[in-house]
DNA sequence: ATATAAACGAGACGGTACGTCCCGTCTTTCG
DNA sequence: CGAAAGACGGGACGTACCGTCTCGTTTATAT
């Protein structure tokens, strides 16, 4: 991860082991994708991974922030940066729609549904929490501003009166159907969403 | 609500106390209020009113339940009918614009963000969960369907090529940034996302 | 109106369980007596007597209360008041004789060894440890000091010069061999320390 | 290679183990004094001591080995062979006066408090625990046959019926007073031991 | 007026999980 | 190579709440 650091500190005594930790992802996982985010215990987790409890405890400081990173272990948020580089050299249109496809399939899933449950009742507060709703949620948002500003450049679309409110257009609806569940999360949410953008994006 | 009932059966015996009821629902208020949703418990509620607590029970089947009906218990959601009439004859502008005003103001309150955090984060398999979401945080969208309607008919509005997708755009944003904080929840907002929404509306 | 106890309180509220008292008793006793006292959890004797731990915090402070309740649960001490009257009217010799086997042959079974040494190792400042070291490892002195000033009074003994020293020289022995066990607590050990008291207590 | 270094070897960079022990031994006893033997643990003195745990477990067994050897390093029982001689030339009674002042004062000590309930507590089967029992509750007492015998071969006294009882009347007190608390150890408390048992043993 | 019965507060119950402490063992790195 | 540092699996701690269950006490209605 980093050669960056010039001369990394020696780190005296046993070294933290990968193992444990991922054992303990694994059974977090495993349980979230069975039972549910109100099941998940370090209790549950320790005897079902084989991981002491106080080792878990070493690693995370409660449950949820457990459950936010096994969740989140190897999940890449469809247009987060370096993923799949969707619409990089395509039109707005079907870079949106590109995106909009993937992320309705993603957050679909069980685990999609459960990541965005666990993101909405972990505690605001929390630094941690933070961290994964930007990488996780808001990844895409940001991504979408970068299509955007590149269209508008190329002079494919007019330039929006209120930039910000205009993502949240797009990617609040995701986030939405997956927490209410007043609608499917389907290829045609991401048709009728791209269409709209684009009405609203005409010179 | 009904005197529906041809003959009322007997009730003998002592009627369930209204003033209970209320106690506990204050109560679990103040401690929303005051120590957030991770801290509302049964016994903390019993003990801040002096409700005994198989009382509770009676009433709510758990802490999520007395939380929902605590924190909406006289909440208007804006734009619900009945409430404020908003742009009944006005401009469909007028009308989402006053609207969203609304609904940013209510949602910025500390109440406003409880209310989103505890249903976001309730069961979502819950019938009464699912009443409490319909009645707050989508009886809004219905309203904003009506005037949309209203105003296609009148010859003021496009008819769009997907309302749901439509409403969802216009509405989702107030709960995701609610939830995530990410950008505030002000008058501008409201502006940017009625403009926004005109756009895609142009005749 | 009664003229009967002086009003007691009322009680109200479920009242405590004295099954489930005595079912966690129980389990101690015989986590006691099958494993000693360095074994005895609460939390085993929640599992094995069917008891909430909780349950048994509310009735014990910790285990070595709940240990010295066990033990002592329907345990006499020989020559405590009410006892057996061992040698009420009988000589000083006969007297001291009858004690010391019983006593003796109390200490020298696994509870009464159990019983020394949770007395030695609890908690010393404990009101609770004090209570019952007054009541099963001094009482059985007091019985004693009752026997030799009867003795004296009937000029059966002469008045010794410190009566405590006396009783510690009578009643520590027992005590001594019970946590040290190098020399046996037999009907020879209780004939040798009475001989040798009636000596120090000749006119 | 060396051609004899006759005064050191060359002790390249390695801390002898000797420090290492005594460092635990003085912080095993620090925190004995200030907080008592249900304090004491290996993490703790590890900790104070800067040993580390491994090192301490090659030294001790357990706490309880650590906590014996920490409080009798140094600490020599009245009466024990070669401490001091006591009355060995003297008559029986200046011997036992002086041997019981020592022991009282000894035994009197917050340190002579905790060896007496540290022993007393030791698991009883450890052939460690028996070893201090002897060395530091047991060698008094066979100091104290000595006397005894040597006084009778001088005729000073009488033969007594049963040495064994004699013995623990005199030592048994000492451990009764110090770990019941229930009378004081000082002086008069030798005065009176003394006495009682040179009545028992008059011609 | 007096039962009858439902709901009340209080509070103990069997449980589950919490987060912490310490155990005794095991790696790893340094002197 | 021995000793420090420190993570490990494990077990028990004592506490917080859960949701349920007696208790004895009101309080309305129905006799």
């Amino acid at each position: 991860m980093s050669q960056s650091t010039p001369t990394q500190p020696p780190r005296r005594g046993r070294p933290p082991s990968a193992a444990a930790r991922a054992k303990a992802l694994r059974a977090a996982h495993d349980i979230l994708m069975d039972e549910g985010l109100g099941r998940l215990t370090i209790e549950g987790v320790a005897a079902r991974s084989g991981v002491g409890k106080p080792t878990i405890y070493r690693h995370w400081a409660n449950a949820q922030e457990l459950a936010l990173e096994a969740l989140t272990a190897r999940f890449d948020t469809p247009g987060a940066p370096g993923v799949d580089g969707a619409g990089q050299g395509a039109s707005l249109e079907a870079g949106l729609r590109e995106q909009f496809r993937a992320l309705a399939r993603a957050f679909s899933t069980t685990r999609g549904r459960q990541i965005a449950r666990s993101i909405a009742s972990a505690d605001p507060e929390s630094e941690f929490t933070r961290a994964f709703r930007n990488r996780v949620i808001l990844a895409s948002r940001e991504a979408g501003r970068g299509m955007i500003e590149a269209a508008v450049q190329r002079g494919e679309a007019a330039p929006p009166p209120d930039i910000e409110a205009l993502l949240d257009m797009l990617y609040a609806p995701v986030f939405y159907r997956v927490l209410l569940g007043h609608a499917p999360l389907d290829d045609a949410f991401a048709e009728g969403l791209v269409t709209m953008a684009l009405r609203a994006l005409r010179r």
